[in-house]
DNA sequence: GTGAAAGCGCTAACAA
DNA sequence: TTGTTAGCGCTTTCAC
């Protein structure tokens, strides 16, 4: 394409701060990553310099000089269901492109909903050869202290999809999840209109903290604006789609008039496949959690009226740039980094 | 932070390129940029020894060497609307970040639903000073001429919101509203559960393609799924709040029940001013576009019912990373620029 | 046709 | 405490 060098009024660089405050580049340099050694009137001049001058560092070349290579690595549980299989394909896609912008990203996986097994990978972590970790687990007090230590190596966490706030982690990406089940409960109660009947949730962990919000955001919703709806007791299906397809029969036998049905957690496949074989005498409104193939695909034909989903691609790329920023001490964008609360129904999935 | 600079198996670079196929680094430089003046035996040596290093240019420094600079230009239409100055905000915000990468971003507005006077605006674009434009207008012979003009200038054009399929825009960045307006009539039938009666669509204006096809989709899937429901003609309310509110007493006064309205457009101000002065003896429910301060109030008190929209941080950000792609000749990907149709409901509203 | 050398904006040894 | 200098990976004169 087109030409496009420069031309216009020249961007200051850091020899113009050198020229204008009379100091060496070396000196404008240590001034500029707030490095120690320099006096106070000396980096006032600087920092006059800078102001004056209206400079803007230039990040590429910076990162171009040191050289700076970025080590990345994400922590996922090991569960066999199609979402952590989307995560995972997006971390492979983007750790290819990632190369050619000096960033490595890896991942490992450790058992699911096991916080000791979490927390001996966390601590495992070789703080030498990696600048960020990602943790997408439970949050149990040996996976806080696992997550302190390795931030007081200088490594920088963020907690993926379920959140760990008692720990250090810097930031936590993914949705929030009260608000993800005042969301099904609110489609649950208009989809439902004026039927009355019970309402089955399906849950993955009691460990899980993004279970156990959601759980609370629908309770919350149903009760308040929807109080001839009667929500049960939940079935935990350990994100495990086979554990689900096992339990479901019996649940749904000794209930009568389910309605509805969250399926709030992971291991929609159980789900689908004890529907489809079992089937039910009259089908429930079912809202489930992540937009993958086979929900997509329920979405298509009708078996499920909504998905609501986090885009994992979004999760991983927004993960990646907070990890760097945080590692930069650069500024972040809020607005791009909120992970949404989509909403799928047949007709706006993505082609 | 912490260290993290390079160590493991160092990235090829032009120089190893040039050591393994034993030339200079002007000549990797001129077959990697496919300019002239090397003879093929050379080009093929040189290329040779880039895929055996399994090379990958670094772009940061490649345009860092060049001096490289970014100038975009957004042309937007002179509408008093809030989805509008979202827009602009975030073309503001933008602009202010990107200019540590070299990127100058600005914009322009143009007479809305004028063909001719964005044609003009487009034609006065100086193509030596601009990069890539951004169009978001309606879709016209002279607008699809000028946009002509400007890519055979070597600028990178982009159609943003309502597409511009007939010309030669390299990209279309914003939904598919043939699907948003289907999205909308679902959530209106289910919604509406089994009332019967008619819907009101207020749409923008017939020249612009993205209301256009909202309508289409909306009908669509309004006589498939709804046939208990009437959908009435459009009222054209040009995304000006104050001719909407003009025009909504009329029109509501010589057509009984109505119990729903889809506002497709924008202009969601003067609808919220009716409803609230004039008030209906029922509410009906209430679909509408782009989450903005208003509708983002009319969902929370119950006003609206949903609202569909598209993000407009993510409409900006994606139209310049393509823009810049296309000059580049650098791979997109296609899921991050993939503009999400957000449902919104009063309980998954961001903070 | 090809190469040597300077330089983009910034950082980091090493000297002073 | 400050400065000199080389160099990151790539591009670009200007010679040969």
């Amino acid at each position: 394409m087109k030409a496009g060098r420069e031309n216009n009024p020249l961007k200051p660089t850091v020899n113009d701060i050198a020229r204008v405050a009379r100091v060496s580049l070396a000196t404008v340099d240590r001034v500029l990553n707030e490095r120690p050694g320099v006096r106070k009137i000396t980096v006032e001049k600087v920092n006059r310099a800078i102001a004056d001058l209206g400079y803007v560092r230039d990040t590429a070349a910076a990162n171009l000089a040191r050289g700076r290579v970025y080590r990345f690595l994400f922590i996922l549980p090991a569960t066999n269901n199609e979402f952590l299989s989307l995560i995972e394909d997006h971390i492979r896609d983007l750790a290819g492109g990632m190369l050619r912008e000096r960033t490595r990203i890896s991942h490992i996986t450790v058992p699911a909903f096991d916080p000791m097994a979490l927390a001996e990978a966390i601590s495992a972590v070789d703080v030498t050869q990696t600048d960020g970790v990602a943790v997408f687990g439970p949050e149990t007090p040996s996976v806080r202290d696992s997550i302190s230590t390795l931030r007081a190596h200088g490594v920088s966490v963020v907690s993926l999809v379920s959140d760990i706030p008692s720990s250090e982690r810097n930031t936590y990406v993914g949705i929030d999840n009260i608000a993800a089940g005042r969301t099904a409960a609110q489609l649950m109660g208009r989809f439902l209109a004026p039927v009355a009947g019970n309402v089955l949730v399906l849950t993955g962990s009691m460990l899980a903290r993004d279970h156990l919000e959601r759980r609370l955001g629908f309770d919350e919703v149903m009760a308040r604006d929807f109080p001839h709806l009667n929500v049960l007791a939940s079935l935990e299906g350990r994100d495990d789609p086979d554990l689900i397809e096992r339990l479901l029969p019996d649940t749904l036998a000794h209930t009568d008039k389910v309605v509805g049905i969250y399926s709030s957690a992971a291991g929609n496949a159980g789900l689908i496949r004890h529907l489809q074989t079992a089937g039910l005498d009259r089908t429930p409104v079912i809202i489930a959690h992540e937009l993958t193939p086979l929900s997509r695909a329920a979405l298509g034909n009708g078996l499920f009226d909504a998905v609501i989903s986090q885009d994992a691609g979004h999760l991983v790329r927004s993960a990646v740039r907070i990890m760097r920023a945080v590692i930069d001490d650069t500024p972040i964008n809020p607005a791009q980094e909120r992970i949404r609360i989509d909403i799928y129904l047949r007709e706006n999935l993505p082609p």
